[in-house]
RNA sequence: GCUGGCGUAGCUCAACGGUAGAGCAACGGUUUUGUAAACCGUAGGUUGUGGGUUCGAUUCCCGUCGCCAGCUCCA
């Protein structure tokens, strides 16, 4: 034990026959340590349970992607001195380090001359090497660095804790470590982009130049991840949305796509076959309006808590002398000087007859509930809506179809009495869970989001309660989730369906929430078997969530091959020549009598331009049509690259009606 | 919104101070074709938009609109 005292870890797992060439650190529980450090304390670092890590386990990714910063940042400050040093962590898909460069911008010609010196640096197997020092010493030599943003580092770490640095070489820099031991361990290095970054991610302080960049332990690694990246652009929804002729997008409407046929088909395939759940779990859909007088988003709510995400319509009369008025922006506390200017510029403002566009159902669906005097016998009453919302999204996180300000979502409200609550989220999770199958997404991960910390509604209680009932509804399904603290609505707390695609990326689709406020805003109420008035619980649910960002997950988790179901086209009929035409017309018509889609390439061209032609769509069949087929009253039907042979056409009508069917 | 980058034919891209080009698509013709691109021809553009510099601007500068990346990962 005394031998232990002074020796370093390495020492340690050598002298156990544990240390390999391709270890890159020792776990002590699940605190991981550099080789290098000493074992002066024994006891507290647990010298005992040491265990080797290997370079190849993922629990060493963040050690070498670290150190790949660390000799980015060396890089940097070699080729441009005066840069200073920032933060430069590692992340899911790599690292990152910020800088602060005065002298310019960093250019992708830069990125390639940073990465070469990299090399040169990896290449000499420097190692990496802890020192602890004093604060007054760190504050000395970072302040003789002229490293600004390290000394405000090195005085928020909290009194009492080590102060360490890691070197390589001559470089330097304030770090809580661990590190590989030497830069031969970074071989697998790219750098991916630059971009601006807020120093500390806050936007009023100042914008740093960010530089990323991946790391593995090997180059054979490294290759990997770039092909699954390339794998990731080929199914980029906005190229294939486009290839495909699927949706397009007007810069006179930003952030608000126009669903071409192709994709419409797809788009209302969707919609008719979530219409034959609901009809099976009990919903009554509803059709509600667009546009709603200022009065209901103040009593919902939104007016407070949701403005600045919402579109204002205002009539005519509202339009001032110098053209429309932005009105959205006139009634936060700094707009009051540009309204006291337009009015006195003659704009006839009717603040009175602000409407708001709507950008969320749950407050319409408040007033139906009022529509009547409900009784406990009308409840649960689901109310689904399709209805189109508007939501005016920040210009820099639009993006394809996965962030828009004009969606519809599979959105439903269910008012029932709390008796009820079990039974409906119960019932809700099997709807979810038929149309995730339905739709090939099998890997679920559920999440709870509590109250956020700021800015909602309603009280502790009704929040714990809520919290309470559906973390108790996915027990009571034998599942487990992960909490997201902060993270829920203004008015309640979430559970959200996060699935995971084809190629291993996570989406959150759909979710589950419980309201307690908006009954209460609304004054809603039921009257129970006792006679006398209760209120409702709202909850407000989506499977899909918003459909155009299901869309975007779909067709990338799909690569826009989707299943007959749903394809725009079930079948394209290709013909040998053109006599076969009129067959091939015949046959399709009666598909369509089938209510299938078939298309029908009557184009002038060889056979095997049109198979490519056709191929291109991404159709579940081909269907190819010459003298033998019509000898034989058939087609030779091909999917995809395989040729599945000959099918009659009572053959082919039978295969394609039953796969045309709504999988159950 | 902020920082940086990018807007050229329907699509993918050239030209980068000196008359704006290609491939595919479109259109016309020839060909009647057997499983991922037949051949010939025609047409298509105020280079996103407004202004400026210049003898001359797609090219340089400014504004504006749109698109793309990032702005959450903490020595």
């Amino acid at each position: 034990m005394v031998n232990v005292m002074k020796q370093s870890v390495g020492e340690v797992l050598k002298a156990r026959n544990q240390l390999h060439p391709n270890t890159v650190a020792a776990l002590a529980g699940t605190r991981v340590l550099d080789l290098h450090r000493t074992l002066d304390t024994a006891d507290t670092l647990g010298a005992t349970d040491l265990t080797p890590l290997a370079s190849d386990d993922p629990r060493a990714l963040p050690l070498v992607r670290h150190s790949t910063a660390h000799v980015m940042a060396d890089a940097v400050q070699r080729l441009f001195p005066g840069t200073r040093v920032t933060i430069g962590p590692a992340i899911d898909s790599g690292f990152y380090y910020d800088f602060d460069r005065r002298d310019g911008r960093f250019t992708d010609e830069d990125l390639a001359r940073i990465e070469a010196t990299m090399r040169e640096i990896i290449a000499q197997d420097l190692p990496f090497q802890r020192t602890e020092r004093t604060r007054a010493e760190a504050r000395e030599a970072l302040a003789a660095q002229g490293e600004t943003y390290k000394l405000e580092i090195l005085d928020a770490i909290p009194v009492g804790e080590a102060i360490s640095f890691y070197q390589h070489g001559p470089w330097a820099d304030l770090c809580e470590g661990p590190h590989v031991p030497s830069t031969r361990f970074l071989q697998g290095v790219k750098l991916t982009s630059v971009a601006g970054a807020y120093w500390r991610g806050d936007e009023r302080r100042p914008m740093l130049q960010r530089i990323y960049g991946t790391a593995f332990p090997t180059q054979k690694a490294l290759d990997a991840h770039l092909k699954q990246l390339e794998e990731a652009r080929a199914r980029d929804h906005r190229k294939l949305g486009k290839e495909l002729k699927l949706f397009t997008f007007h810069e006179w409407a930003p952030a608000s796509p126009f669903f071409l046929p192709r994709g419409a088909r797809v788009y209302n395939g969707l919609v008719s076959y979530l219409r034959t759940r609901y009809a099976r779990y009990g919903y009554d859909e509803v059709i509600t309006p667009q546009i709603f007088d200022q009065a209901l988003w103040e009593r919902s709510g939104h007016w407070e808590h949701y403005r600045a995400n919402m579109f204002v319509a205002v009539g005519t009369d509202a339009v001032g002398a110098k053209g429309v008025v932005p009105v959205n922006q006139l009634f936060t506390a700094e707009g009051a000087e540009d309204r006291a200017a337009l009015e006195a510029h003659g704009a006839h403002l009717h603040f009175d007859q602000v409407s708001g566009c709507k950008a969320m159902n749950c407050p319409s669906h408040c007033l139906l509930f009022a529509t009547e005097k409900r009784s406990y016998r009308d409840l649960p009453l689901r109310l689904a809506d399709f209805g189109r919302l508007h939501r005016y999204e920040r210009s820099g996180v639009l993006h394809g179809l996965s962030r828009v300000r004009t969606f519809s979502q599979d959105d439903a409200h269910i008012f029932c009495t709390p008796e009820q609550m079990d039974a409906e989220l119960s019932s809700f999770f099997d709807l979810r869970d038929e149309v995730y199958r339905a739709l090939g997404l099998d890997k679920v991960e559920l999440r709870l989001a509590t109250r956020p910390t700021e800015g909602s509604l309603g009280t502790d209680e009704d929040w714990a309660r809520a919290e309470a009932i559906l973390a108790e509804s996915v027990r009571a399904k034998g599942k487990t989730f992960v909490l997201s603290p902060g993270e829920g609505a203004f008015y309640g707390p979430k559970l959200e369906f996060h699935v995971t695609d084809a190629i291993g990326r996570p989406w959150q689709l759909g979710t589950m929430q419980v309201d307690f406020n908006l009954p209460n805003r609304f004054g809603l109420e039921y009257v129970g078997s006792d006679n006398a008035p209760h209120r409702p619980v709202m909850l407000h649910r989506a499977v899909l969530g918003s459909l155009e960002r299901f869309l975007s997950v779909y067709i990338e988790h799909t690569a826009g091959a989707f299943p007959v179901w749903l394809a725009p086209e079930q079948v394209v009929l290709v013909t040998v020549a053109d006599r076969h035409l009129p067959f091939a017309q015949e046959l399709a018509q009666r598909l369509r009598g089938h209510d299938l889609r078939p298309l029908v390439d009557d184009s002038n061209e060889k056979l095997g331009a049109k198979v490519r032609q056709a191929s291109l769509l991404k159709p579940p069949y081909i269907a190819v049509v010459g003298d033998k087929e019509v000898e034989a009253v058939g087609v030779n039907l091909r999917k995809g690259r395989q040729d599945l042979g000959f099918f009659t056409t009572d053959a082919l009508v039978e295969k394609l009606t039953a796969e045309a069917r709504y999988p159950t």
